[in-house]
DNA sequence: TTAAATTGTAATATTTCTGTAACAAAAGAA
DNA sequence: TTCTTTTGTTACAGAAATATTACAATTTAA
């Protein structure tokens, strides 16, 4: 799992609970205590899914429901809501305000982990996805597999990570900073240039001769996979 | 999985969840909502297995339990209860009034359907898969025994735990983290390295000259059986 | 109780991976 | 063209991950 999910929760407890099962998910989290600094931030962030508490200090998760919507840089953006127990009627508007689940609290890590996964599979197919298939391409998360025309092909660590990155959305053109932000764990300082060396590295190792270099340098910009 | 299993549970949604899952997994199962009904039906139908909520409307799971165990045929009838949080103390109780395992609410069903197949290991071995079989590798739970080739290997505890992790999903690759989680005895502090050292015992018992390594190596993810 | 087996850890050896620097090549701009 | 900017390529040293070994402590079996 490479995605990204922003959590707006006043509980820090339960923000640390959740962000530290998610991060051992794989996923990228961030988070924000109240409503208004939350909107900020997660649009800086740019998340594949939000968890969205109804109850917050400042804004009503609805309202901040709302917001979201009315953005349309975040229209679809899948919202998960939190509530307490006892807020069983407003289930009903929450899930009409645009919601696309929701979780009664107290829930087992589980529970959530297996919702976030059913609403990203609708949203974002490809961030669950067991097997990441481009062409004649295929990448194994479970078996940490790489193939090309069904022959396995060896990648170092890096390198899986950076095709895997790639994989969950082709053809996207990338700029260094946004792959060293998902590609490299976080607080790393990495030289960009050094994202060059890791590409070629891939590309030496998925390309096969008489078949089409499969990463696309775009200059000025950064790399795609096509 | 070919067995029977009855729950009484007075929680729709939860008897809904179980069923469903645990009849995908080729039980039989049938249900009641309350204690005295309960025991009815569950005296017809001849379950291997009971899963009981520990409060009931009626009855509660203890008197429910006691007339089972005075009931001749019943006597010996393998008991899970489910409890809710905080009812901790009470879990010795039920241990001691002839309960054979207990988990706790809210619980994920992988969790309860280990405990439950563990539980039929015990009482009726032939209702669960027994043989872990991979390649020319097999493992008997019931007996103990590991076979490479139909020759048989001498593993201790530990090792034998690992490979038993392993066979339940063979090619899949577990970090560290994952192998400590389920090989190891809960909340025991064991370093990390600890487990290279356990891969290196179980590798060098399993291999046979001139056979293919069993154990990969993927580095900073883990291992896996292939 | 003694001997044997098992476990976890630390220390050491070995392998593999990473990031960077330096230079070459290519693509744009003027 | 010539200069400038960006990307490609290579080699390498240090870092990181894993393998191996030895050993003391503990448990189990005899």
């Amino acid at each position: 799992m490479k995605g990204k999910i922003f959590i707006i929760e006043d509980e820090a407890s339960i923000i640390q609970l959740v962000q530290l099962n998610l991060e051992k998910e794989g996923f990228v989290v961030a988070s924000s205590l109240n409503g208004n600094e939350g909107l900020k931030e997660l649009k800086k962030f740019e998340p594949n899914l939000l968890l969205l508490d109804w109850m917050l200090p400042d804004l009503s998760g609805i309202d901040v429901c709302k917001n979201i919507r009315k953005d349309n840089n975040f229209k679809n953006l899948p919202i998960i809501m939190l509530t307490a127990k006892g807020e069983e009627e407003d289930k009903i508007k929450g899930l009409e305000s645009g919601v696309d689940d929701y979780i009664t609290k107290p829930f087992s890590f589980n529970e959530l982990s297996a919702r976030i996964k059913a609403v990203l599979r609708r949203s974002d197919p490809n961030i669950v996805a067991n097997d990441l298939i481009f062409e004649d391409l295929k990448l194994d998360r479970i078996e940490k597999r790489v193939f090309r025309d069904e022959r396995e092909i060896q990648l170092g660590p890096t390198e899986f990570r950076l095709l895997e990155f790639f994989l969950t959305n082709p053809k996207r053109v990338y700029s260094r900073d946004q792959i060293l932000e998902t590609v490299w764990p976080n607080n790393v300082n990495v030289e960009s240039r050094t994202i060059d060396v890791h590409i070629r590295r891939l590309r030496q190792s998925i390309n096969i001769k008489n078949k089409k270099e499969l990463i696309r340098t775009v200059r000025s910009s950064g790399y795609s996979l096509v």
